[in-house]
RNA sequence: GGGCGUUUAGCUCAGUUGGCUAGAGCAUCUCCCUUACAAGGAGAGGGUCGGGGGUUCGAGUCCCUCAACGCCCA
């Protein structure tokens, strides 16, 4: 029995089918499910602190449209749903939203009411809070925030059991994240260090490696004399820093370089400063650049704390943490002028400085020339507006490899192992960690993250030892170590001499994201759920990313477990605008998803999103949506029409050859969608399906209408009937990857329970008899060509389709024309032909049709 | 500078191990209010497959080379 309304409509489809979904459990992950039965995802947990945006709509969708495949293969589908509400970029949602600022040293405020909630004024200027208060707010926003996602996540119809919801900010994260820490910790894959750091000066906190980015800035190169210590003359380098001048530890060529070979080892004196330098030789020094000779200063670049490093150079560090120079002159300044121009210095941004030396430098006439302009890549932050800055600072990494040569081959090949998709994204791991010049930096000079969770005992002199932190046992975590107190002490001890003090570091965002398949599959809380889900199955995410959440997610799966987290990465690409630029709001150019869901359907957006091959970017296209709305219009009406014949015997066998023909096709299609699917290819499932089903309404059903009315006999319909419902079964299966709703719409109408609880279609569903002959492509392609050929006759007579055609005149080889016979009565319904004839010719190139329409009635 | 990718119709893209006259959708034009669908249907026009060279009976597809664009890394 089939009820199908009147009139079939997708309007308000998605709230009906999301309650129902959710209801009967449709997505809830079978927890009974062995490994081998599950296929488990390592969701992207979104930052709640952004507002969604088509990128999101896009890769989602291709991770949802898999989910669905393998559930409709039977597995029990592990997809949860994470928000990335840890760090950075809600701290800055948070300052601007309310209009305040987190500061240590300022008391909790019991139910503190912020100045504002949303837009403050633009002269605001934000209002200290106690590090609690802040994160409470935090906490209220991230809420608000995450309930705004979810309901767009459902509306898009991702099929995510919520039940298995984690932020990477709960109490479940941050036991993960500070457990797997403390196990690295104990194992010496992280440790801590007083090294020169990149720092940020706005953020004032240090940054990784992967959080870099090079940015084409104009800067200026300024020529300075330094004086030989032997009075015998000048050496000119070429600077864009100097307002570093007085930071210069060394003065640097190349090795090979003839011109300086001779005052390697020699010693020269700082202009303005009068500091006594030694001349040396490293290779890093660019033969090519400026002068060739280079100051090395603590520290203008990364070159500078390699020499420094390996040259064993002295520290005079004069830039602070605020980014400005710092009030105490370095080692070695003595002279009494060059304290002067020191002190004329201090507290002044490194800008400032710079514009204030070239003054000094000209007047003292030790700058030789203008500045002369250029422009080169300098290193940001890739959330920041300034510059990087080096400072030294004591600061907890995690090893990666850039600094064992044993650890990255084996990190390499852990990557090599993954299977990628598409295959070629597996050389932006091998490059970045190729290209990896130091261990993981994890700590954050922050408030809103996990604590790193350790304490530091206090000796007698009230000093930190760094050297034995303590730590809490696993049992007891997660801890804050501003608030909780290591094992053998009490709060009264806190800051004391022979006491302790809490690291007052947070970690990385990345350091906790990095564990989404052990906070996701709920590792050590819960290991009978970890084992059936871990190692997960897929890893979907931007290729952007790559360097950063997957090779860190491989990093901790290898200390922690030996292993890959998955076996496959699935790689999105970008969402370009019509006019192929990047989409982003400073352009204006950004479309809100939900827009889109009301003016077109979920569907039609999914459609979209599925149309984009792997890893390939994409235009974002309103008409691509028109289509797809098109198309789920269209299998309403379709199946509405095929439900309208009524109910057929399923066990009768279809005996018309086109019947048999379609259902072939049908069946290939089901072999090709499916390789398709297993393949993480999406893309070419739906184009497969797509295309069969505009052949299969246009010109199959259009074909058998008349036969399936009974118009001629009751075995000719029952043959039509059964190859129609059989079709219509599998294509309502088919499709509902990429169309979840309009396929569990117009499946309700005849079949139980849920299409993405039925079996994924096979070519056996199809073809279930044995012995059929019929070549289904060909023989369709011979038939529908004749049907085409009648089709652009009446077209161009300008007639309708209607008009009834007095007699075709075929001329074809004797093959297809035993084809035409058996379908003829069917074609002959569809073009309204009341005669034909048919001349066997072998030589025939192509079937030729000649069409003879009725005259007009008038 | 190194790596990777892309280049096929006006636009967005398919084209799998080399194999019929290179395809689809959108857009354009023509026709048809046809009984599932007018938010529909039936058709048509439109291409030097980035350039050059090579392998082959045969190249959009394989090889070499050049170019443009994009991304990643240094």
């Amino acid at each position: 029995m089939s009820t199908v309304p009147d009139k079939p409509s997708l309007d308000n489809i998605e709230p009906k089918w999301i309650g129902v979904w959710d209801t009967e459990g449709v997505y809830a992950f079978d927890r009974s499910a062995t490994r081998d039965a599950v296929f488990a995802i390592d969701t992207p947990p979104p930052t709640v602190s952004g507002s969604l945006h088509m990128g999101h709509v896009f890769s989602y969708t291709h991770t949802d449209t898999v989910a669905r495949f393998w559930r409709m293969r039977g597995k029990s589908v592990f997809y949860p749903m994470g928000w990335d509400d840890n760090g950075l970029p809600t701290e800055r949602r948070v300052q601007n939203y309310f209009g305040v600022s987190c500061d240590s040293s300022v008391p909790y405020v019991q139910g503190l009411q912020p100045p504002f909630r949303g837009d403050p004024p633009k002269d605001h200027k934000p209002v200290p809070i106690s590090r609690p208060n802040f994160i409470e707010l935090c906490e209220e926003l991230t809420t608000e925030d995450e309930k705004i996602f979810e309901d767009l996540f459902r509306t898009l119809g991702l099929s995510v059991d919520w039940s298995l919801l984690y932020t990477t900010i709960d109490e479940r994260s941050r036991r993960a994240s500070q457990r797997a820490f403390l196990r690295n910790l104990s194992r010496a894959e992280a440790y801590t260090q007083e090294a020169p750091t990149l720092w940020d000066v706005d953020f004032k906190t240090a940054v990784a490696q992967a959080e870099l980015e090079d940015r084409e800035r104009p800067g200026a190169y300024h020529t300075l004399a330094f004086h030989k210590s032997d009075g015998s003359g000048d050496i000119l380098i070429d600077t864009t820093r100097p307002e570093l001048l007085a930071a210069c530890v060394a003065l640097i060529a190349h090795p090979d370089d003839d011109r300086y070979k001779p005052y390697f080892g020699k010693t020269v004196r700082t202009p303005l400063f009068n500091v006594e330098v030694p001349v040396l030789a490293h290779p890093l020094a660019q033969i090519d650049k400026g002068t060739g000779i280079a100051m090395c200063c603590t520290f203008g670049d990364l070159t500078d704390v390699t020499w420094w490093r390996e040259l064993q150079l002295p520290m005079r560090a004069i830039i602070g943490r605020d980014g400005r120079i710092v009030a105490d002159a370095p080692h070695g300044l003595t002279d009494t002028q060059g304290l002067a121009h020191f002190e004329s210095l201090v507290g002044k941004s490194a800008k400032q400085a710079q514009t204030a030396i070239a003054e000094m430098l000209t007047a003292s006439g030790e700058m030789i020339g203008e500045p002369r302009a250029i422009t080169h890549p300098v290193k940001f932050y890739e959330k920041g507006d300034r510059p990087l800055e080096i400072v030294t600072s004591r600061q907890w990494y995690i090893r990666n490899g850039g600094r064992d040569a044993d650890l990255r081959t084996q990190l390499l090949e852990r990557g090599a192992g993954l299977t990628w998709h598409p295959d070629h994204m597996r050389h932006r791991y091998s490059n970045w960690v190729e290209g990896l010049n130091g261990d993981w930096l994890v700590s954050r000079q922050r408030y809103f993250g996990v604590p790193v969770p350790v304490w530091y005992p206090l000796d007698a002199n009230g000093e930190i030892v760094y050297d034995s932190p303590l730590v809490p046992n696993e049992s007891q975590l997660p801890i804050d170590p501003s608030t909780d107190v290591p094992a053998g002490y009490t709060e009264s001890q806190r800051g004391q001499e022979n006491g302790f003090i809490g690291d007052p570091d947070v970690m990385d965002t990345w350091a906790t994201s990095s564990l989404t398949p052990q906070i996701a599959g709920q590792w050590e809380d819960n290991p009978d759920l970890f084992g059936r889900v871990y190692p997960f199955d897929v890893r979907p995410q931007g290729h952007d990313i790559i360097r950063t959440w997957l090779f860190s997610t491989m990093v901790r799966s290898h200390f922690e477990h030996g292993q890959a987290p998955w076996a496959n990465a699935a790689l999105s690409g970008w969402i370009l605008d019509p006019d192929r630029k990047k989409m982003s709001k400073s352009k204006g150019n950004v479309v809100t998803p939900i827009d889109l869901f009301e003016k077109y359907g979920s569907d039609a957006v999914r459609y979209w999103a599925a149309g984009a091959r792997p890893g390939i970017d994409t235009a974002f296209s309103e008409d691509q949506m028109k289509v797809g709305r098109k198309l789920a219009m269209k299998l309403l009406n379709v199946s509405k029409f095929v439900l309208g014949f009524g109910d057929a015997d399923e066990t009768v066998a279809p005996t018309h050859a086109i019947d048999i023909a379609m259902l072939q096709k049908l069946g290939d299609v089901v072999k090709e969608a499916t390789a398709a699917f297993e393949a993480f290819d999406y893309a070419r499932a739906l184009e497969r399906t797509e295309s069969f089903f505009w052949w299969f309404c246009d010109d199959y059903v259009e074909l058998v209408k008349t036969r399936a009315y009974a118009t001629h006999s009751e075995e000719g319909a029952l043959s039509a009937r059964v190859a129609l419902r059989r079709a219509l079964s599998a294509l309502h299966r088919l499709f509902a990857p990429i169309l979840p709703f309009a396929s569990e719409e117009a499946w309700r109408w005849w079949q139980e329970g849920s299409v993405h609880r039925a079996p994924w279609p096979t070519f056996g569903d199809l073809v279930r008899e044995s012995g059929w002959t019929i070549h289904g492509e060909s023989f369709a392609t011979t038939v529908c060509h004749v049907l085409g050929e009648i089709r652009r006759a009446k077209t161009e007579a300008k007639v309708s389709q209607k008009a009834v055609v007095q007699s075709v005149t075929i001329t074809a080889t004797a093959a297809q024309i035993a084809v035409l016979e058996q379908a003829w009565p069917d074609i002959a319904d569809a073009g309204s032909v009341t005669a034909w004839t048919a001349s066997a010719d072998e030589n025939a190139a192509e079937i030729a049709v000649s069409v003879i329409l009725e005259p007009a009635a008038e």
